[in-house]
RNA sequence: GGUGUCGUGGCCGAGUGGCUAGGCUCAGCUCUGCAAAAGCUGCUACAGCGGUUCGAAUCCGCUCGACACCUCCA
């Protein structure tokens, strides 16, 4: 019987606004899609937040035994500088400023997105299309959509005609808008006298004679308009109505409510069931931004080279600092909170390492079946991992104990403990046990192990001076000695 | 101005109509040659003002404030 059966999933329905009981269509099955990044600069950490909240409940499907189907597109073409369809096409932007093309602008940026996701541990997504192989898809659901009379043709442009559509159908349904409302507090932008409407979105785009990202088209040689491509990617690869659809709180209005739209006028039903956007990061209770220098890349958190941080973090610090936060709350991303999150981190790690050490006797003093409900308990309500982390932290409690001699624990619950334990930790949480000895070879540990050694040899002998000296002049390079009833272990950081 | 998400103790961050979140910090104790680590104990909270209720930080209304989207930087 597989887990699923045994743990129902609460989850946070944006469309709704209510936590629904998640039921999947098909039984056993999750389609689940996830809107990717514009591959046009580094990625931002926010995004890096919303795609681990993502990561985070797609190893917990698949930790239930789901069969999960996961997409995560990469945008390469189409997303404008402004949502509004006018401006330029941010990586065309980007590849005529560093004079190269756009596809080398779409290269890089995808191996910078690939190579953070994978330090920070990310499970690859099951696919992650892009926007440009899907041209002629896209192209279809145009002509499905002008076939409807939903959308028309100005100057070799194709616009999606809301008003028309909001009439059966209700555009805002998603961002909670009306359409009324909408047309009251759009402003008169330069660049869109071919729509009829300024509610209206660009479905093609007629492409400039110096634009280089151009593909042809019953309309005109151009490109497809932002919000299509998503809607033709989880339609070619979940069907047209599938479980899940998520992405970053910005994203709602107007991207989500567009795909709604285009789907619904495409297909004649919603396309998604259950909606989920994870809230923004900030940093130091204001927003990211590079203009202000309020800003930080993933990397330099790694690094430690950036003038908010005062050092450098482990991917996995990084990882438990944001996974801390429920996904649907602002998260504050600061040095002071990054530091009392790398304090609990290895605090966590280091009881999951004496777990092997542990003796089993023939009782329990802790009721590991009720903490382990505790902790499926947790995820199941909305994914709760800051609840999962309250969790592991009384399990690192009880461990610590067993070790002290002041708790026990018996065979069989000691087997449960670290099944239930690297679960949540490593499978589902994602982190990586990193030790902070970890940063030592085999060449440092043999050196420090005969200085323990020596001081032990100086304290038998009440030598204190030396025994002080060996301690705190290993403490001065970095490497703290823990005393413990079965010998002095060292540490890194 | 509209829409959405929020407003919790020294800091970060969960949660619930009446009962312990958790992490970090701080104080005391145990352990230690002294420390550190670990353990134990303690500390304090629910933006403001009304209302509903036997009882609200938890529900409702208003006010103030934050963040986001509607307007380039996710």
């Amino acid at each position: 019987m597989q887990l699923y059966n045994q743990h129902t999933i609460n989850l946070y329905n944006s469309l709704t606004g209510e936590k629904e009981t998640f039921k999947p269509i098909h039984e056993g099955y999750v389609g689940m899609y996830v809107c990717g990044p514009t591959v046009y600069s580094n990625v931002h950490l926010g995004n890096v937040r919303t795609f681990m909240s993502f990561d985070m409940i797609f190893r917990y499907f698949k930790h239930l035994g789901y069969k999960v189907r996961y997409v995560r597109n990469i945008t390469d073409a189409g997303h404008l500088e402004n949502d509004a369809d006018v401006g330029e096409d941010r990586i065309a932007k980007k590849a005529r400023l560093e004079e190269i093309e756009p596809m080398e602008v779409v290269q890089r940026y995808t191996v910078d997105f690939h190579n953070i996701l994978n330090t920070f541990n990310f499970l690859p997504p099951s696919i992650e299309p892009t926007a440009t192989g899907h041209i002629i898809e896209q192209i279809e659901i145009i002509k499905n959509i002008i076939e409807k009379g939903l959308a028309y043709e100005v100057n070799g442009s194709v616009y999606f005609d809301v008003l028309k559509y909001n009439k059966t159908k209700q555009y805002g349904i998603l961002s909670k808008r009306n359409v009324e409302d909408l047309i009251h507090n759009t402003r008169e932008l330069d660049g869109q006298s071919d729509k009829k409407n300024p509610q209206d979105f660009a479905l093609w785009k007629k492409a400039e004679p110096q634009h280089i990202m151009r593909w042809p088209s019953p309309w005109s040689d151009g490109f497809p308009g932002w919000h299509l491509e998503c809607t033709a990617m989880s339609t070619k690869y979940l069907g047209e109505h599938f479980d899940i659809h998520g992405g970053g709180m910005d994203l709602k209005f107007p991207h989500h409510e567009c795909e709604i739209a285009q789907a619904e006028a495409c297909n004649n039903q919603a396309p998604v069931n259950y909606w989920m956007h994870a809230n923004m990061l900030i940093m130091n209770g204001k927003k990211m931004a590079k203009s202000t220098g309020n800003f930080i890349l993933p990397n330099e958190i790694f690094s430690g080279d950036n003038p908010h941080i005062t050092k450098a973090y482990a991917p996995s610090v990084a990882r438990f600092f944001m996974l801390q936060a429920h996904y649907r709350s602002v998260l504050d991303f600061t040095n002071n909170g990054l530091l009392a999150s790398e304090k609990g981190f290895y605090r966590l790690m280091d009881a999951i390492n004496i777990l092997d050490e542990l003796k089993p006797s023939t009782t329990s003093t802790f009721d590991i079946s009720d903490w382990k409900q505790k902790c499926y308990d947790a995820m199941n309500d909305d994914f709760n991992s800051p609840m999962v982390i309250a969790n592991l932290f009384e399990a690192v409690k009880y461990i610590n104990q067993i070790k002290d001699g002041s708790a026990t624990i018996t065979k069989e619950d000691l087997a449960t403990l670290k099944n239930t334990i690297n679960a949540f930790v490593f499978d589902i949480l994602g982190l990586v046990n990193v030790t902070k000895a970890d940063t030592g070879t085999d060449k440092l540990s043999g050196a420090v192990e005969l200085l323990i050694q020596l001081r032990q040899e100086a304290r038998a002998n009440k030598d204190f001076a030396m025994s002080d000296k060996i301690r705190d002049e290993l403490a001065a390079k970095g490497i703290q000695l823990n005393d413990g009833k079965e010998g002095t272990t060292f540490s890194t950081n």
